[in-house]
DNA sequence: TAAGGTAACCTTACGCTGTAAGAAAGTCAA
DNA sequence: TTGACTTTCTTACAGCGTAAGGTTACCTTA
């Protein structure tokens, strides 16, 4: 277990530019990406903070590529699929990967600057769209109303982050107890016989809405053809 | 035009809770709330920083008020408003909102904890949906996918920032400059001979996809019942 | 083998950030 | 006048992104 070696001169490089993204995208899992920061993320990589700036322009630079490598994790429509199920396939895998990577939904809201693997995602989904029947108009449509459903579901789930009903009751009760439930029958109702109950399923809410959206296009679909 | 005079002392004290928050508000609309500082806005105040600290706890409480304040603005259901309309309305007016205050998905993105303006207005929206039909089930259903879609059409109309269609033709030319055009056709086609049309409106888009969910909604209602 | 060039990394430093600790200034009651 | 209390300010610290320039190790050429 030799201590890593302080290499420099080229051939024996241990640092690139692929290196630092793969590091910075491991490190924003672990701890986030507002804890991200070029010190620690140097640390990982064994190296001083500045070096990295040798391999990346800035830290801009490093949240534009992780956010970007999220997206070559989200399945792609199948060709031979049809656009339905193509569509509810993507827009499932899409929440998965964004909750396996909890930080990139934030990313979203900040980082105008798309990447290949972006680019190459989106025009996948309009593909899809647009060779079944879809109109120009249609898609844009469709793939507007999925995105921003995906995006704020997702958004919506992390802004309440409890995973099992020990922590959702604990922090209802705390937000109840800030407040007197009285003020908000319709809320607490919610919360007490819906939420909080046994079987609530993130998922099936997702899912609820995504069929509710899907079948809804495909009525629109059906009138334009 | 006396320069403000350094009063300190109980009964004359220019600063308050409320002022702090206010100003808060009005310096992250006017330079983001990426750029809201203890200090800037102490300066806007007449003040220290630390002084700060007397009044709130923290930033965070500061960035949960003026989240919290966001809702207040919004347009609640009115009570004689048959559902669907009731709900129009609210979705148009907290796009709205949130374009007036473009920092504020942001917010809600990373603020758990909401205040009482928060729950006033889900209770409101909660209680327009009950009160018209919906079981517990739909109406969190209904909730839960209205505003997933408002949240998510938001952040992605303020991640492709631009107003006039200069402004989109730049930006469309930067990413295709960056990227060769004919990789995404799909993708291409969609930026040139639809979003960069004259006469495209996210306005329209965010009320295609409210309609199509809307719609959908009254489709179950009517199943329930 | 020696010299020079270049790639890769490091040191130092600067102006920011939020905020902990405690001093100071003003007002009021006794 | 004294002392308590409220409100604001001063000072300080650790951590942030990164500009500027220094150092090291290798490769190429003579």
């Amino acid at each position: 277990m030799a201590p890593r070696r302080k290499s420099t001169g080229r051939g024996t490089s241990p640092l690139s530019k692929e290196k630092v993204i793969t590091a910075a995208l491991e490190l924003a899992d672990e701890v986030g990406v507002g804890s991200l920061t070029m010190r620690k993320l140097a640390e990982k990589l064994g190296v001083e903070a500045m070096s990295l700036y040798y391999h990346v322009a800035n830290k801009n630079e490093i949240l534009d590529a992780i956010l970007d490598a999220i997206f070559s994790e989200i399945e792609l429509p199948n060709p031979e699929d049809a656009w339905k199920p193509a569509m509810r396939k993507r827009a499932v895998s899409t929440r998965d990967v964004l909750l396996r990577h909890k930080w990139a939904v934030s990313l979203m809201d900040s980082r105008p600057n798309p990447g290949i693997a972006t680019m190459t995602h989106h025009n996948a989904v309009l593909g899809a769209l647009r060779t079944n029947g879809f109109s120009l108009k249609l898609a844009a449509h469709a793939f507007s109303v999925i995105d921003a459903y995906i995006y704020g579901f997702v958004m919506q789930e992390e802004a309440l982050p409890f995973e099992t009903e020990e922590e959702a009751k604990a922090i209802a009760e705390g937000m109840m107890a800030e407040f007197p439930i009285n003020d908000f029958p319709y809320l607490g109702e919610m919360i007490r016989d819906y939420a909080l109950k046994a079987g609530y399923s993130y998922k099936e809410e997702f899912e609820f809405g995504l069929d509710l959206i899907l079948e809804g296009l495909e009525r629109e679909l059906n009138l334009d053809s």
